[in-house]
DNA sequence: TCCCTACAATTGGTCAGACCAAATTGGACG
DNA sequence: CGTCCAATTTGGTCTGACCAATTGTAGGGA
């Protein structure tokens, strides 16, 4: 399905100097090197950088002008950068996760919600089959992750918004971009996760957006709650050894 | 401050292509026409045309492999297919319209939250300041208008949260991207509006996150309402009309 | 008849070198 | 010290070419 493409040489470029740019290695405003000399440092032709800094510019973290190409402040990127952020790292930046995760359950709430007022009985009917999937116990780790993501993007998918469809995309491609996965999704506590699921699939039957969403914030909350203490644990333990 | 610079060749030779794909021209999975065909069209070169067919790809609506550019579902694209999508025709469409504002919505009250929750002293006080100048009935609707702006933006930045930050930047650059604004902001009923002000300094006073996020929530519920409005009479006005 | 291989055409990826217009830079001049 | 102008630098455009991978097709084998 997903194949893995050889990277362009464009590509290659861009991703150091948005590395670069990334790391601070440039502060915003400043110019970078000029297309011909990128070229030449990167042993290349003028119209791969070229590509290279229009990919720059893309992400919003770089501005082409007739004069020079600048740096711009993260604060004015768009969200593609988070990927590369991410990855910046061996290990992802606590703060960004958390971050993500604030956002991930605020528009899971809205999809939710707007899911279960708008889902036909089939839809009701096959959002409650994948939560059935969720509370079983016999299911290993693997298959309830996927059904957890299946359930979120059924609910962004169902909740036809698409703009809600689209920022989920782009954060969700950003944790399985490049360079594997930043982090495993970790399991919940079992005993509040099935009251959760339970009170999910209330309110799906009931089809109570509200309760629905409700459960899916509670769900979040813990979600981040245990991504947040194992991303630390993973910090503080590869601070102090190998 | 924001130039308007004069197209380049591939970004028109995107733009087009961009709104051809947007308006169903070519089938999901359809291959495009060779980068060679499409410089025989437009009458540029190859060069210009890869440009656009690259920019078309970080739009997330084309794939771009040897042997042939591809057409993607626009479910698979990018945040950044929204601005596009919006000046597809002279009225912004409804349906998208309300989509995004009930997720920029959802994003102001987490933003809301957090910026309460995090925010100074002073922060506090510029905060209300901005209130105060939203409550002002001398104020002309464009200062009115700017203040809101102001506010939205000043929540996003004090939440702290870089990804509400940039989807906060894309939705909003959407709106004012090329060809003007899609729609001048409504304005509000007059006595609900002034109620919420109310509320929502009274919040920012007490520190109070959850009051602040109901506030926004409020608001942002009453300016959809307004919008939906005013963006039907225009269609149906439109439509009957010239 | 069908499948599969081998070959040919097409396509994107890369490259070199050139010219233009706009922006930047630096120096001469008031 | 500020202004203006000219030279330089920079991105924008263009041409034409070659390569590698994919695609399409025709031919051969089952």
């Amino acid at each position: 399905m997903a194949e893995a493409r050889t990277m362009t040489r464009a590509e290659e470029v861009a991703e150091v100097l948005r590395d670069e740019i990334l790391r601070g290695q440039y502060r915003p405003g400043e110019r970078l090197p000029s297309e011909r000399e990128l070229a030449s440092r990167f042993e290349t032709n003028r119209g791969a950088v070229r590509e290279a800094v229009k990919k720059l510019e893309q992400l919003g973290i770089a501005a082409v002008h007739p004069g020079g190409v600048r740096v711009v402040p993260i604060e004015e990127a768009t969200l593609e950068v988070i990927g590369p952020l991410l990855n910046l790292n061996p290990l992802p930046d606590v703060e960004l996760m958390d971050q993500i995760t604030e956002v991930m359950g605020a528009m899971m709430v809205v999809a939710a919600q707007r899911a279960v007022e708008r889902a036909s009985e089939d839809e009701i009917a096959q959002a409650r089959a994948i939560v059935r999937r969720l509370k079983h116990p016999g299911d290993d780790e693997g298959n309830r992750i996927q059904a957890g993501m299946e359930l979120a993007r059924f609910f962004m998918s169902a909740s036809r918004n698409l703009v809600l469809q689209l920022i989920a995309n782009s954060l969700r491609m950003q944790f399985f971009g490049r360079s594997g996965q930043p982090l495993k999704p970790t399991s919940l506590p079992a005993g509040r996760r099935e009251k959760l699921l339970e009170q999910l699939d209330s309110a799906l039957q009931a089809k109570d957006p509200l309760a629905a969403g409700e459960a899916m914030q509670s769900m979040f909350k813990l979600h981040r709650e245990s991504m947040l203490k194992t991303l630390r644990a993973a910090h503080t333990s590869a601070a102090a050894g190998g």
